[in-house]
RNA sequence: GGGCUCGUAGCUCAGUUGGUCAGAGCGCACCGCUGAUAACGGUGAGGUCGGAGGUUCGAAUCCUCUCGGGCCCA
């Protein structure tokens, strides 16, 4: 129709062949003649406002109950949810993470699997506990533990209740009318009865060993819970000097009595106190420097390589090398050296570790204050004072070892009366002893040089305050001791040679669990192979008490039984139990005389029950939920739900979640003798973090953050899951609100293409309509699109085996946007409007629509849970149960000709030709072309007129010509209905201009 | 600094063992339809496959180095 205004009188003037509106002669109209689409499924889905009333009617229905009840007795796929931290609103990360889950479960069940979620929350823990005493302000301080322990629950009570909300507004479906909090006390009595296990199984003991220790707050932190900062330190060169030089003096002509250095660097000042060796690189080479400073000659040995640096720092000149030597000799040359300020000598000792890439290549050591240190301590033996004594109960290692761990640094960051007086004046903690050490060894000469830099240090996940690492008394699980074998009484007992729990999780990996992806192998087992002993406990309050009670000096009681008789209680009375009664009253269901493993003291009654002293510590929040497959799936379904099929988390769960819920697993279930060496999942699915569109990581501080409830409300959840099913999850996801606005686009290409399919569907009954495929259908177009249907079928199905959303996502789309939309129903349009309502041609296009539809919502409903509820109520009608009940389709069976192929590739080529026509000779509309197609492009059997609808013109014309051309029907008459011109239009009985095909559908003649 | 990992058209991604592998969809531009209409259809333009070397008759695909991201750790 021509515009109003300017616009129209241009296209008059342009356009010779539109004739003015009053010239036009009257065409019969016969809209209303037509099988005209008509459906209540709206084009648009008004998701934000719609959806909360689907979550609503699913809670009430109790859907998920109804999913469990209908698959119940089929084969299982068990899947287990890892507990997001009771803290904040749920963001990105949580959307993209729940939602894959859903879609697993979801897909998982419509393959016919009995498959549960059962959704979880970790609530104990320092982020609460801090958060909590924070409120509390200086009240906290006269507070009892459980009274603090009672705010914490009803914080993580609150933001379980606001996640659980905000989740089920994802439109996942999950038992959250059941879901596991770690804080409810029959999950902590299976934690303890897990960690009772690992305590009969010889695994857990108690060690003074350097752990990173949280001066802000005063505990032991898991490397889970440090982040990590650039901080400026100081490192320092420090001299010091050889007390047993005389071989050295004599070997390199030196007088006897001259000085000679040892040079150490380091960039933790305040842990020279508790030096204790220097260590070096066993086949590197040391060279005995002599050089000139401040007019004076020095002699020290230092790294070979690294000396002409180091030395040039100070400026040092004439520098002459006096000798050289291996590490190695220089320790068996037995050298000692003198503390720099502390009356003290130590050895030099070998250690790997040591590299020529920093520093001297001389390693001030510092059993107390690093992992590595300790470890040379361990090796070499080496010790502050002979009285000392390291305290291992039950270690299954040489019982003579005796290494000192020696850490004069208190809890609070500042020095014990072991250290110097003056660093212990008021005030002084480690960061203001790295000043103080400087300043001292400057004075006294025995610094080198110091140099201000910028490093990446651990921090505080909750304070952001730098942590150290501090030797403390804690508990561990020994990653490489033998499973069942116990040192308890001081012998060993047990078989010696029995794997260790490092040694069963490394060949859990290799053989029995599948990664998706699959480099998540290399990445487990790299962390299993180099990961430390677990430090398991915390000084907290807001946690599961590690059930270990004290006597007398050494004395502790710490045994399977005692643990298990703590554990009923716990389960019955929760946690807090442990900080309101006594120890008696926790014990009253333990006899020391039925357990073999009592210590003595207690078995003989030497103390009374009322005198033990109940341990302060609680469990690493890692314990807690790496023993959930025990307290939600072994508890609630039982043993034979074990290993489950699959845990789905970010990929930084692999130090995390996996390894914490593996090493209590392996230790502790699996098939006799041992009954260890099992996992607790068959299979890992890991997916990346968000990051912002250019890459880089998303945060608070950037500004690039975006919020779930913002996206909710301006897409809705079916479009932000759409999204997720788009993304490839392996590796970083980049968001953008731009992302999500295209992802609203192809959602509503998908809803109007499954619209159109609907409401094609109107007038068709199933049951009294369905078309019966038969092998004369193989050439038909809806045979063609069922071909196509069943393609997509089998590709979407392994792409939910495989969890490979994005390539289901793609084939989805392109199926509705290509497939559908462009061509089927494209082509099929005139008949379905045209035909006769009841002509068996459009019947049977209606029974390949209805299969289609059906089965698209089946595919889909994984992905789009409101909108295939809302489309199959309208395909199946109102009463229809929920479409999650359902199953996935199976492909249909019917044959199609092997010929479409080379038809479609065909269509191409027709369609261009048409193109060029349309440009070239200005026919606009397709309609009014026929295209004259060489005969050899149109296999036997296939029909004209389904040709031409696949292209949207009038006529396809054979040629026995090898040319494709068009040919300009607009000197034919056009059929008043079907606007084609087939050549069988011709006026009519009733007035009109009409084709036979639409003459016969209105009955005129 | 170490382990794992990613980098192909404006965007999201395909590219099996090196040889029509330089592709798809979206977006964009132009056109058509106006009986899927805040819909629908057609055509087209767009990339030296992060960069530099190397192996090879031949590399997005293998090797080395390098730049820029991410997770985890030191």
């Amino acid at each position: 129709m021509l515009r109003a205004g300017g616009y129209g009188a241009e296209c008059f003037l342009f356009s010779a062949r539109i004739p003015p509106m009053s010239e036009q002669p009257q065409k019969k109209s016969y809209k209303d003649t037509i099988n005209k689409p008509q459906t209540a499924f709206a084009m648009k889905a008004n998701l934000v406002q719609n959806e909360p009333a689907s979550m609503k009617r699913w809670a009430e229905a109790g859907l998920y109950q109804k999913v469990r009840q209908a698959r119940a007795g089929a084969p299982r796929y068990v899947f287990h949810d890892g507990p997001p931290y009771a803290n904040g609103s749920i963001h990105l990360g949580h959307l993209l993470n729940k939602v894959l889950k859903d879609i697993v479960v979801r897909s998982r069940t419509m393959m016919g699997f009995d498959c549960p979620y059962i959704p979880g929350w970790d609530c104990h823990g320092l982020p609460i506990e801090h958060k909590v005493v924070a409120e509390l302000g200086p009240k906290a301080r006269e507070m009892e533990p459980y009274q603090i322990r009672r705010k914490c629950q009803a914080y993580a009570e609150k933001f379980v209740k606001l996640q659980s909300g905000q989740m089920q507004r994802l439109l996942t479906l999950a038992d959250y009318e059941h879901p596991y909090l770690t804080m409810d006390p029959a999950y902590e009595g299976a934690s303890l009865e897990v960690f009772a296990q690992m305590v009969e199984k010889g695994l857990v003991y108690r060690a003074l060993k350097p752990v990173h220790w949280s001066i802000a707050n005063q505990t032991a932190l898991a490397d889970a819970e440090l982040e990590y900062e650039d901080r400026v330190d100081t490192s320092i060169y420090v001299l010091f000097e050889v007390v047993t030089a005389s071989p050295l003096h004599a070997a390199c002509g030196l007088a006897s009595g001259v000085r000679v250095d040892l040079m150490i660097w380091t960039t933790t000042p305040w842990t020279l106190p508790a030096n204790l060796a220097v260590a070096a690189a066993p086949r590197a080479l040391y060279g005995l420097f002599s050089y000139q400073l401040d007019g004076k000659t020095h002699h020290a040995i230092l790294a070979d390589d690294l000396a002409d640096r180091v030395l040039a720092l100070r400026g040092a000149a004439d520098i002459k090398r006096l000798a050289v030597c291996t590490g190695q000799e220089l320790v068996s040359a037995g050298l000692r050296y003198r503390h720099p300020f502390i009356d003290r000598t130590s050895p030099i000792v070998t250690a790997e570790y040591v590299t020529l890439e920093d520093g001297t290549g001389l390693v001030h050591t510092a059993p107390g204050h690093g992992v590595e240190d300790y470890q040379t301590g361990l090796k070499d033996c080496i010790r502050f004072s002979p009285d000392r004594r390291e305290v291992l109960a039950g270690k299954p290692s040489d019982p003579s070892v005796r290494a000192d761990t020696y850490c004069p640094v208190r809890g609070d960051g500042t020095f014990d009366e072991t250290a110097p007086d003056w660093l212990r004046a008021p005030g002084v903690d480690v960061w203001k002893a790295n000043d103080l050490v400087i300043v001292r060894l400057r004075e006294s000469g025995h610094l080198f040089y110091d140099l201000k830099f910028t490093h990446s240090y651990p921090h505080d996940w909750r304070g952001r305050t730098p942590v150290i690492f501090r030797a403390t008394e804690q508990w561990f699980v020994g990653v490489d001791w033998p499973i069942g074998f116990s040192f308890f009484d001081g012998q060993g007992h047990g078989n010696a040679d029995a794997p260790s729990i490092r040694k069963l999780a490394i060949e859990a990996v290799e053989k029995k669990i599948t990664f998706y992806p699959d480099w998540g192998k290399n990445r487990l087992r790299g962390m299993l192979e180099s990961r430390p002993d677990w430090c398991i406990s915390r000084q907290r309050a807001w946690g599961l008490p590690i059930p270990a009670f004290f006597g007398e000096g050494d004395q502790v009681l710490l045994t399977a039984a005692a643990v298990r008789a703590v554990a009923k209680v716990v389960e019955k009375q929760g946690s807090d139990a442990w900080f309101k009664l006594s120890a008696a009253e926790l014990l009253a269901g333990y006899e020391p005389e039925k357990d073999a493993y009592a210590p003595a003291w207690v078995k003989e009654g030497r103390l009374s029950r009322e005198r033990l002293k109940k341990s302060t510590d609680i469990f690493d929040v890692w314990f807690d939920s790496g023993t959930s497959w025990a307290s939600v799936i072994r508890q609630r379904f039982g043993a034979d739900w074990l290993p489950t099929d699959l845990y789905l988390e970010g990929s930084d769960q692999h130090r995390g979640w996996f390894q914490a819920s593996l090493l209590p697993a392996v230790a502790t279930t699996g098939e006799p003798p041992y009954h260890t060496g099992q996992p607790p999942f068959k299979a890992l699915l890991t997916h990346g973090f968000m990051v912002d569109k250019d890459g880089k990581k998303m945060s608070k501080a950037l500004g690039n953050t975006l919020e779930v409830e913002t996206l909710l409300k301006d897409h809705g959840a079916d479009v932000c899951r759409w999204w997720v099913s788009s993304i490839n999850a392996d590796n970083d996801i980049k968001v953008d609100p731009e992302f999500f606005k295209l992802a609203g686009e192809e959602y509503r290409k998908v809803r109007n293409t499954l619209r159109y399919l609907l409401s094609n569907l109107y007038d068709f009954d199933i049951k009294a309509h369905r078309h019966a495929w038969v092998p004369a259908d193989a050439t038909s177009l809806d045979a063609w699109v069922i071909g196509e249907l069943n393609l997509v079928i089998a590709a979407v199905r392994a792409g939910y085996e495989k969890f490979d959303f994005r390539a289901l996502h793609e084939t989805v789309f392109d199926f509705c946007n290509e497939t559908l939309s462009a061509v089927y129903l494209a082509a099929t349009k005139d008949r379905m409007y045209c035909d006769k309502a009841d002509s068996p041609r459009r019947r049977r296009s209606q029974t390949a629509m209805h299969t289609i539809a059906d089965a698209l919502i089946r595919l889909t409903a994984p992905i789009l849970p409101h909108t295939v509820e809302e489309a199959w109520k309208s395909l199946h009608g109102e009463s229809a149960s929920s479409v999650q009940l359902e199953t996935f389709p199976n492909p249909v069976e019917l044959s199609v000709s092997g010929e479409w192929a080379g038809v479609i590739a065909s269509r191409n080529d027709w369609l261009k030709a048409v193109e060029e026509a349309r440009q070239g000779r200005g026919i606009e509309n397709p309609l009014d072309c026929a295209i004259v197609v060489p005969r050899t492009q149109v296999p036997a059997g296939f029909s004209v007129i389904d040709l031409a609808d696949l292209c949207n013109v009038s006529r396809i014309e054979l040629t026995d010509g090898a040319e494709i051309s068009v040919k300009d029907l607009r000197e034919e008459p056009r059929c008043d209905r079907s606007w084609k011109r087939d050549g069988t239009v011709k006026l009519r009985g009733d007035g009109g201009m009409l084709s036979d095909r639409d003459a016969a559908a209105l009955g005129v003649v």
